[in-house]
DNA sequence: AACGCGCCCTGTCCGC
DNA sequence: TGCGGACAGGGCGCGT
């Protein structure tokens, strides 16, 4: 669900209130969420810990628990926000994390394809050593990008999702970026051109950096840190949108499958 | 080694 | 109204 311009949104909003809070004590409403530990044990590890920082790297939430890290994956539906007075009894609670404040931030999760995982500042650094480039960085460039998809056959939307090459990018940013491009989805990226790794590089950059600005996509389940909904879903161009025309040329988008997901592009704009 | 696939899980929607 | 199947923002582990 949450791709880059989702976490981003939800790590901008907790930045701003989180860091000074102290853990007072966890609850792990569902065990299966936490990764590499008993959920016992997570929870006494974090117990007592401040929160210095909380940043993003690729879709994760990385927040600073003075010296050691709790990472948060959302998967396709999780949610990290602070319970406000007169929220409704959540659905789906996984894990309640308890501020010495008073405050309670909430990990909320329907289908628990999320993780929290703790990790110690090594451990940290070596998994953050595997991932790939973060789109928004200087070292994202379309020369990069056209060197990188030398390396592979693998359909050029395909190549975009993957986290271990370009981070961030995930379903619907995916097919955005490609339309903004028009690239075909199918184009095998080692025969990605020049030119087309310009476009795309700008594709990338252009939909994350709007799609930020607009605080994310929400089709059903992503909200932000306060609880609100994204409305980037408006500027979508081509995601969920088959049968209807396109916006460049007027005429049908088309859905096709690759990887098992969804793919949303216009046959005539991306040759 | 790179790649494709199945699977993890719950909820919603659509056609019959 | 009920039911089965397809599909939903992600990512891992497996076999080839």
């Amino acid at each position: 669900m949450p791709e880059l311009p989702e976490v981003e949104t939800i790590v901008r909003g907790l930045a701003t209130t989180l860091p000074g809070a102290t853990i007072r004590a966890v609850d792990v409403l569902k065990p299966d969420l936490i990764e590499e530990e008993s959920a016992a044990s997570f929870a006494r590890e974090l117990k007592g810990r401040p929160i210095r920082s909380v940043e993003r790297r690729a879709k994760n939430i990385v927040i600073d628990t003075g010296g050691d890290f709790l990472l948060v994956n959302l998967g396709m539906t999780g949610r990290l926000f602070l319970v406000k007075e007169g929220d409704p009894e959540p659905t789906h609670p996984g894990v309640r994390i308890h501020l010495a404040d008073g405050r309670e931030l909430l990990y909320h999760d329907v289908r628990r394809f999320g993780r929290l995982w703790r990790m110690s500042a090594e451990a940290w650094e070596r998994w953050e050593a595997t991932l790939g480039v973060e789109p928004l960085s200087d070292a994202f460039t379309p020369k990069w990008l056209h060197g990188a998809t030398r390396k592979s056959r693998v359909a050029i939307k395909i190549w975009l999702m993957d986290q271990k090459r370009v981070v961030g990018v995930g379903n619907i940013y995916a097919s955005e970026a490609l339309f903004r491009a028009r690239v075909n989805p199918r184009t095998p990226a080692d025969e990605i051109t020049r030119p087309q790794a310009k476009r795309i590089h700008q594709g990338v950059v252009d939909v994350l950096a709007e799609a930020i600005e607009f605080r994310g996509t929400t089709l059903l389940d992503y909200r932000d840190a306060e609880g609100e909904p994204g409305e980037f879903v408006r500027r979508l161009r081509v995601y969920d949108r088959e049968g209807e025309p396109c916006l460049r040329c007027h005429r049908t988008i088309n859905r096709i499958v690759q990887g098992g997901r969804s793919t949303f592009f216009c046959p005539h704009c991306q040759k």
